[in-house]
DNA sequence: CCTACCGATCGGTAGG
DNA sequence: CCTACCGATCGGTAGG
């Protein structure tokens, strides 16, 4: 028996070599635009070897869009955690969290945030309610701090609306090599978005 | 000669036709995804018979993302025209102009917010450089606002990025049947965005 | 506007 | 992980 060259062990599984290259050709491109030899190609080897790895180009989504879902109830949960916390305090920490899960991987929002139509039933309409479900999260959040008069808007559904619109746009602009830092970001964020909600400023 | 049956004259032409037909599937399944055997479909005829009306899939669409471009300039222009109405009032009417051309054609709206990417070079950077002047003007209008003390925010950039964001969300969740008029929507808009902005409340 | 078709490319599989 | 390949479908064209 001859030694062989020992492989070098990849430092990530190839499964998730596989998701994260996926993931930034799915932003850049799109789902449907992008082809499953160019992500072999970009992962130096042939189409045809993907499918030992994965099932099919629909698992890497699904597993992109439900895994980041999760990110997000996660943090919103221990952001949301002690009751002693002023409402209008959990909301800065709730807002901070949301933006902490965007740029810690902004390629892999991007594409839950636009790609999951691309799910086919019954994935997606199971990821539209989880979706909803985490709004109302942050409406009934926003509810309660106007109700209890740490928080004012004319309109609480426009004003959930308006502040999740802002903070999903970030992914489109966020460059982790910019010139402010992730916490930097989520500090101004929050502060722009709370200067519009809260009572006393 | 013998008098045949006068053909149906279309109420609007059959390249408009076209162009709204495959806007409406652009948006519901982006543009890679949907194809011109489904467009020609949606409008009874064959798929070869499209080419007789246009010349390329991509044309429509980028006729759609310009001609988008060219309303929402030409609405800005007019909310910002007159010399002597304040800041701040500029500013909710460019709003409200914005929102109109939004509600107008939400699904020519979307396409041109999500599937600009599609477009080919040149008309791709064309297409950026297009939407990165519009950004300016607001941004400079919200500037020249809180330079004569008629408006505050913390970040000029942030409070631009953040105030357009809320507004392109609108054309996810925007229904022509839903409960409010678009007039009514513009102004709610406008209300909880400049409550943020405006110096006196 | 249709019929008939082109070459290219797609996601995925069999067998090794 | 590769070679070789499958059937399906793509955008678009020629000729009428």
């Amino acid at each position: 028996m001859l030694p062989t060259m020992t492989p070098t062990v990849p430092l990530r599984s190839r499964k998730a070599q596989i998701d994260r290259t996926a993931t930034a050709l799915f932003r850049a491109r799109g789902f449907a635009a992008t082809s499953m030899r160019e992500l072999a190609t970009e992962l130096g080897l042939e189409a045809g070897s993907l499918y030992s790895h994965i099932k099919s180009k629909e698992e890497i989504l699904h597993r992109v869009c439900f895994g980041l879902a999760e990110d997000f109830f996660t943090d919103f949960a221990v952001a949301t955690a002690d009751a002693s916390t002023p409402v209008a305090e959990k909301l800065r920490q709730a807002i901070e969290g949301h933006v902490r899960v965007l740029t810690r991987d902004s390629a892999a929002s991007a594409v839950f945030l636009h790609e999951w139509r691309h799910l086919s039933e019954p994935a997606r309409t199971e990821f539209l309610s989880l979706r909803d479900r985490y709004e109302g999260s942050f409406r009934a959040l926003i509810a309660r701090g106007i109700a209890v008069g740490e928080l004012h808007a004319p309109d609480t559904a426009f004003a959930t609306l308006t502040l999740l619109a802002s903070l999903n746009w970030l992914p489109s602009w966020y460059r982790p090599d910019g010139k402010l830092t992730p916490d930097e970001i989520a500090h101004r964020l929050a502060e722009q978005l709370l200067g519009g909600l809260l009572t006393n400023k």
